[in-house]
DNA sequence: CCGTTCCAAAACCAGATGGTTATAGAGTAG
DNA sequence: CTACTCTATAACCATCTGGTTTTGGAACGG
């Protein structure tokens, strides 16, 4: 344990479930019962995922009668989006250098024709 | 086994020495030592954190001499930014929530002061 | 050819993770 | 109170993960 809070986040949204459990939270506030609905796995199962991601800040609960409402706490992705936003020049670069490949390729393709053709 | 690239690179992400390596290669492609120097674990520990890295995408590999190069490859993070984006207005509208609140506040001590002071 | 350098693979281990079933607890309805 | 509903907890299990040490292999330098 003791672990920092980026790696908490990531390492909850590693898994399709939780993924697609914030997902089914876009749309607002749900039991656990309507959140394990679409998934083939048991009732605690889904209650081990929302407790990690309500450890990892993505999820806070209440109560409405016996049940537990989930709701969607999407400041952590903000956290995680800034944190990724660094390597934003990284893919812009690497769109660069696509760029140049497909330019040289076609310089060469030009090249081949001239010398074929002419 | 068989887990969706947005898993593999979530997980990937997952670890704080990943993380870092990868920062280290925004600065340039780097030898397996180098990338291991900063840190208090092993040679192995280093190679396996680059096969999880170059499992997930994030990292492509060549030789020079006897060395292993690393380099970025930063379009899975673009991938992971894109699914992030949908969130993007669940953390404006926590602000709006924020803000509404704060109002709220603000509006109580008014109203309180208007009370109490005649 | 031979040693050295740099790294990967193998074998192993402790602890985390994701799942199960069975049980307990909190709240509501009667 | 009782019974019922919804969810959490407990106990257990297999597998994954991140680490180790040891061994093996590929490519240069002499």
């Amino acid at each position: 344990m003791a672990e920092d809070r980026l790696s908490l986040v990531f390492g909850a949204l590693a898994d399709p479930i939780r993924r697609a459990i914030l997902i089914r939270l876009t749309e607002g506030e749900a039991t656990v019962a309507e959140l394990a609905a679409p998934f083939d796995v048991s009732q605690p199962a889904i209650s081990k995922h929302l407790r990690v991601l309500e450890h990892a800040g993505l999820v806070s609960r209440s109560r409405r009668a016996t049940a537990r409402l989930s709701r969607l706490e999407a400041e952590p992705l903000r956290e995680v989006t800034t944190w990724l936003a660094r390597y934003q020049r990284f893919w812009d670069e690497s769109h660069e250098r696509l760029d140049e490949l497909l330019a040289a390729l076609q310089a060469r393709q030009d090249d081949d024709a001239r010398h074929g053709h002419g």
